[in-house]
DNA sequence: ATATAATAGACCGACGGTCGGTCTAATGCT
DNA sequence: AGCATTAGACCGACCGTCGGTCTATTATAT
């Protein structure tokens, strides 16, 4: 093969980002290292000269995607402008604009992350995202505690439930992406805002606000995100 | 090797109970089929014959974990004696009974099947118990609701959500086990029962009852637990 | 006796990972 | 400027391991 001298920043983020883009076609096993520096373009001398192994790049890759993430979303999080209920109720409409943005691209990744043989990629990237993502909702909770908008006895353990308990959208999402590709979109478009809804109320429970007052589907998401075209 | 005929029963069993053994003790990835037939006794052609695949019996083993699991715990959802709150509570100190009888074996295990690497062993078998366990809490959930102990507006959702957010003892007891192990047992038997009194809240506040009125930590459990001899 | 289920274990291909070595571009030295 | 040295990016043949297959053989049931 045809020797060619890249820098380390560029080469890494090209493996990064064709391990990604295989990664989320076929899944962490499925796509082997081989795959992997076929598409780069290199050999698996330069691969592993960049990467301890094949773990090692599932991780970098978690962690940029974790990092890219919650880069957009963190302004929503402390926009000085809103309380802290408003700024979670931006939390929810902000994702939900940008997952139907994205629609057609997200759905394909969601339907091969979400498998259940794919579980691994799945919590990796759920993993670093946690993380970066925990002292941000806990910061936001204490806020909103100190300032008597939720009664919250600890910030850090209720960040923490609350990214928890958002896991169950990677179950209900999947049904509904396999509901809808089987040509039922009204069916599933309910069952994803009925979920979200219920999330909603659990949260404001959870955070000892009234029924109702977190808002987390805005009406027509479900269809929106579901049947936008490509 | 010499030949030897078992009934399909005993020799599947056998299999599920090596490959318990050995999961438990090094996880599904570093277990390899050959180690499992090495202390089975029996050929590749005899394990295949019983199981498509290693994946095939990590499934059945799950399943297997599961139904015992349950079949221990659901008397107590089912106790007639009880009203709802009542058996919710003794869910919770019964669980903590067989955990604490069990220590010394559970501390093991546990520290092997909540290590990130193993996601996809503990994912399968909290797969496989979520499943049998979710109709069952649900049904408890709208015989409180009809009751008028909950006020649960959807109760398979809530039942889906109160089975999620008890996933977060997975990092937190992985985090106790380590500390415990490290030397500081108090502060990690302080953390475990810090997060079990939060978790009770968060139950009962998703279901709208009283904070407190769960019972999810007995006193003096996390010692108990940390600290039992083997 | 014959078919079928159960068992054995040699064998296979694919995979992640290693290793000795090559090539290039920057740096130091005269 | 011109040459030597060096760091490290890069190559690809090779290796051990592992899940899984295949054929042969033995036990059991009818």
């Amino acid at each position: 093969m045809a020797r060619v001298i890249k820098s380390p920043e560029v080469r890494s983020a090209e493996l990064l980002d064709c391990a990604q883009r295989l990664f989320f076609q076929r899944g962490y096993d499925d796509t082997t290292v081989n795959d992997i520096i076929r598409e780069a373009g290199l050999s698996k001398g330069a691969f592993y000269h960049y990467f301890a192994s094949k773990e090692a790049l599932l991780e970098a890759l978690a962690a940029r995607i974790a990092r890219e993430s919650l880069t957009e979303l963190e302004p929503m999080l402390e926009d000085p402008s809103l309380d802290a209920v408003g700024r979670l109720n931006t939390l929810f409409s902000g994702s939900q604009r940008l997952n139907v943005e994205l629609a057609p691209q997200l759905r394909k990744t969601f339907a091969v992350v979400f498998r259940p043989e794919n579980v691994v990629l799945f919590h990796r990237i759920d993993e670093a995202a946690r993380e970066l993502a925990l002292p941000m909702i806990a910061r936001l909770l204490r806020k909103g505690s100190e300032e008597g908008a939720f009664e919250v006895p600890d910030p850090i353990a209720f960040a923490d439930m609350l990214l928890q308990i958002r896991l169950i959208f990677r179950d209900v999402m999947h049904r509904a992406l396999r509901q809808a590709e089987g040509g039922d979109l009204e069916e599933a478009a309910h069952l994803l805002e009925e979920r979200l809804r219920i999330y909603g109320i659990a949260v404001d429970r959870l955070l000892k606000l009234p029924d109702g007052t977190i808002e987390a589907v805005e009406p027509g998401f479900g269809r929106a995100f579901l049947g936008a075209q490509s």
